[in-house]
DNA sequence: GTAGTCATGTAAGAGGTTACATGATTAG
DNA sequence: CTAATCATGTAACCTCTTACATGACTAC
């Protein structure tokens, strides 16, 4: 259950409609978190039942609406709550692991290809990343600009080095997976012009 | 759709019940990738409709049965075909991520609590991982024997190798975990003398 | 007028979680 | 005989994905 408090926690930074969180949950947020349409409009609705959130429905042209939503003091409790819980460890299941378990069934051609997207997922990934983190300790990120106006100036360094924090982690998971990445492909190398022997149609050059 | 290559990849080196693969996945191998049980037995004969696994109903006592599955030819193609497929990279959702990002609204009694508990599981992890890695390079792991014994000895060190390169993976994602989480309890001590306002319930001005 | 964007929804279905439910077998 | 373990299922519920659906507004 943890959409609701991802919205909970972009709308305490600043008010927004339906359709902003679903530019930012597919757009540059994606790579923080990310949820799909379907999903946003009926959370939202939800939301606004249990009090969470509140609506203000602004006229947009003559005929059409925008439901702007903004959090409310029962939503700032829970999301604070929410901040103060230790996250339950769900279940493991990484399709990456399960995947790489069976490289040796796969031909070496294959393999290669999935290591060298696995490495430019991650490479790409760990710019956005890097990218974020810099923007928020540079006070650049249009988020946290809104969120430190709210705050008082002796709070700002710490929301500023534990929302980088965050990024920092991912980061770091982005830096290990291009190293094992590399790793791996050396690993291929080494075994290529032995016995793939599972891979039919291969021509080895 | 993973659940079905897990099962594939499992039997694909021992046939074994519904029950067997219900202990596999959630002990030795939950670190690897979990389901519950639930999800195993209809999983098992929707595989079986599917032509992917045959079943072996052996007697159990007097009175009971026990249903046995291995891998048909059939399975074991899909298995290889999915093992040549590149992995298509699902949107991304982290909790740990997202609870980071608001650590600057918890108290920091409760950040460390969540980081201590953040570093003990994956040091925990670390440890399985590491063990079934040096398990499977040690040819101990029952899985991998059972698996040798159905390829030729020319392809044995490259299965060994592979399958460890997985579990190398976690370790050393388990490690950016930990290094990150100790990092992390630095900055909390760094910032803790001062104030982390919002850790009671208050109103906002 | 028309294309692109703004804006809000619904429906079907897959996958996963938690809980319920039952009974046989084996070791003590 | 009794507890633990072996063994197999079902049901309700929630989350997420994919696809469908609609219409107003704005810039050209």
């Amino acid at each position: 259950m943890s959409l609701r408090h991802a919205i909970l926690g972009v709308l305490s930074a600043e008010p927004m409609s339906g359709y902003d969180l679903v530019q930012l949950f597919d757009s540059s947020v994606a790579f923080v978190w990310s949820a799909p349409q379907s999903q946003i409009y009926p959370k939202l609705r939800e939301m606004e039942q249990d009090g969470l959130v509140e609506v203000n429905v602004l006229p947009r042209g003559q005929r059409a609406e925008k439901r702007v939503y903004s959090i409310t003091e029962s939503g700032e409790m829970e999301l604070e709550r929410w901040a103060n819980r230790v996250v339950a460890h769900g279940p493991f299941r990484d399709a990456v692991s399960l995947k790489a378990a069976f490289f040796d069934i796969a031909s070496s051609e294959s393999v290669r290809a999935q290591l060298d997207d696995h490495i430019a997922y991650y490479e790409r990934a760990r710019r956005q990343w890097q990218n974020i983190a810099d923007a928020i300790r540079e006070r650049r990120a249009a988020l946290i600009r809104k969120r430190l106006e709210k705050r008082p100036a002796r709070d700002h360094e710490a929301i500023i080095e534990f929302k980088a924090l965050a990024f920092d982690r991912l980061v770091a998971i982005a830096e290990a997976e291009i190293a094992w990445g590399r790793r791996a492909l050396g690993l291929v190398d080494r075994l290529e012009p032995g016995p793939r022997s599972r891979a039919q149609g291969r021509r080895t050059g």
